[in-house]
DNA sequence: GAAGGAGTACCTCTTTTGGGGTATTTGAAA
DNA sequence: TTTCAAATACCCCAAAAGAGGTACTCCTTC
């Protein structure tokens, strides 16, 4: 029996995966919060095998949860769980040394077949990836220039941007010179591959950098 | 026994929501489908008290498949299912007749409160509403300046920005004047009170109306 | 049949963007 | 230690956006 503890602030999709395993899918799930500072705790108090990870969550997101699973020296395979294929996220995940990723609107057959392969160190990706997630598992390379990562204070800028700041706005706001804010913006939509900045907020949205 | 039919293409969200109801719930989910145009065909083999339907579906959404439950003249309290506050879909599911209306991400709880409130048509609203929509609510008037709808042509527009589309561009592709998308333009950031493209598409985004 | 919204189109004007440069400082990684 | 990305700041200039008008034609609704 395969052991899972959910890390997800979700109620109704947390209540709904623990009860939809059966007997003889030799999964159960034992434990779970809502908040991933709770992980450590349970995991000192409680046999776990796999972890189901939501990577979209208010107090301690996915991502952060694994850097304190990390330096707790803490090795459970992880299964990264997420309603939307957002690359920075999933590839921060994997950086991390999750053992797998799957969508939220996943069947309970690709669930169970995710956490068995998890639970034993097998890899495992959801097969509805998009083109451009798939692009970047390939070949680094190949995805390189249309995944640049965006820096801190570029998203900063982003934000500003989709609030209908204008760039003398965003330089009082941030405590710069326009100049620099003018330069910022140029960079983002260089890396972004856009031609506005409108463009540029609703890529950033669709790949949930803001 | 309260039987409820679960129209969602979230396969995920279906199997868990089948599986929490224990039997002194006095709730079982009967029949599922991810086509809201299989809706009727399922109604005429099946007692159904309730209608959970999800409104985001990709073949007939929420607000389709009602019309088309209307327009069959079939009257089964419906409790429409969301993952986002779009008041544009949630004040459409209304004007349909929808007699609740719940987050995906609420308590195990909150659905049970919601789906027994409904099948004796009591009206639900999700008590986790965003100030605008409860604002609507509360009084059309006091919220009607911040809800103006858009037309057809005005989303078309939008998305065009959203594309990295300028002025020039948007005429050209919509066989429309300069001058014309511009109109649109200016209507469209006076109806939403935002102050640049940028904030418009994150606006339109937001409210899901690209 | 009057009223009103949607869609269309045109005018003028100022402000803002976007694209092209270059350059310094700083901190982290190789 | 050198190299490199990030953050900072400045220059110029053309194009686009934004804000203010007005006005005509269809529809639909009252």
């Amino acid at each position: 029996m395969i052991k899972v503890l959910i890390v997800d602030d979700h109620d109704l999709f947390v209540e709904g995966v623990k009860s939809m395993f059966l007997p003889e899918d030799g999964i159960v799930v034992t434990c779970q919060t809502k908040n991933g500072n709770e992980v450590p705790s349970i995991l000192e108090n409680h046999v776990i095998d796999v972890i189901l990870l939501d990577i979209d969550m208010p107090i301690l997101d996915g991502i952060a949860t694994m850097d304190l699973l990390k330096r707790k020296g803490i090795d459970i395979p992880i299964l990264m769980l997420t309603m939307h294929q957002s690359i920075k996220r999933i590839r921060g995940s994997l950086e991390r040394g999750a053992q797998g990723y799957i969508l939220k609107d996943a069947s309970r057959e690709d669930l169970i077949e995710a956490i068995r392969k998890v639970s034993q160190r097998q890899n495992y990706f959801h097969p509805r990836i998009n083109d451009e997630v798939f692009d970047y598992f390939r070949g680094k390379t190949a995805a390189k220039n249309t995944l640049q990562e965006l820096s801190e204070r570029e998203i900063q800028i982003i934000k500003c941007v989709s609030e209908g700041k204008n760039t003398k706005e965003i330089a009082e706001a941030l405590f710069l010179s326009e100049h620099t804010v003018k330069t910022h913006r140029r960079n983002i939509m260089q890396k972004l591959h856009v031609k506005s900045a409108a463009e540029m907020v609703k890529l950033a949205v669709d790949r949930e950098l803001i």
